[in-house]
DNA sequence: CCGCCGATCTTT
DNA sequence: AAGATCGGCGGG
């Protein structure tokens, strides 16, 4: 059972909010795979300097400024994809980063879609980190644009009801050199599925119930 | 587990 | 020229 799909008005709100809500959703694709998200990170569009939406709509951006509940795909160092849903009204340019998950159904799929001849590919590394989750979750620039709650598509966000599986935490965000003091990086505290960068650390506060 | 490095392409 | 990353390697 993959839950109940997720809809435009729960990506409307507030995009720190909705990535605060979305730890412990389901990442749904249409041929079984499925994993629930243990991290995510909120950009801020025009007022974050760390966004892609930072200096307003470009050819890449302009998706974000569309309406909530669409797929943001980039190109991350020329190697890997990551994936974005993009968040706030419609006109605005706010997203959530997915981050990382803890694969539920359709592992042998996301192995295979992993693979590269490594020595060790262990199933706590199949979807952490975001070029990672979406390797194994094939997600491509493609994919780019695609409504996340549309019902019956090839990718969808949903809720099972289960929550996060543990307590929820506000971090700083990862791999930034700007708009890095930031705490909009919402984990699952000490949760092995959790990617680089520091799983507790003083300081961090608990991020809701 | 940690740190360093190279890969490789888009955007500025 | 820098960047919302990852895998392999060496070291502790």
């Amino acid at each position: 059972m993959t839950g109940l799909p997720l809809s435009p008005e729960f990506f409307a709100g507030d995009a720190r909010e909705v990535a605060r809500a979305l730890i412990g959703k389901l990442l749904v694709r249409s041929d079984g795979r499925v994993a629930r998200l243990v991290e995510v990170e909120a950009y801020m569009g025009l007022d974050d300097p760390a966004s892609h939406a930072f200096r307003g709509p470009t050819p890449r951006t302009k998706i974000m400024f569309g309406p909530p509940g669409l797929l943001y795909v980039y190109f991350s160092y020329g190697v890997h994809w990551c994936a974005n849903v993009v968040c706030g009204p419609d006109g605005t340019a706010s997203a959530v980063l997915l981050r990382a998950a803890q694969p539920l159904e359709g592992v042998d799929l996301m192995r295979k879609a992993r693979w590269h001849g490594q020595r060790d590919l262990r199933e706590r590394d199949l979807c952490r980190g975001p070029g990672r989750l979406c390797e194994a979750f094939g997600i491509t620039g493609a994919d780019n644009g695609l409504d996340l709650t549309a019902s019956g598509g090839l990718l969808g966000l949903a809720d099972d009801g289960a929550g996060s599986g543990g307590p929820v935490v506000a971090t700083l965000r990862v791999g930034l050199t700007r708009g890095v003091s930031s705490p909009w990086r919402f984990i699952v505290k000490g949760s092995p599925w959790v990617s680089a960068g520091p799983r507790v650390a003083a300081g961090d506060v608990l991020a809701g119930s």
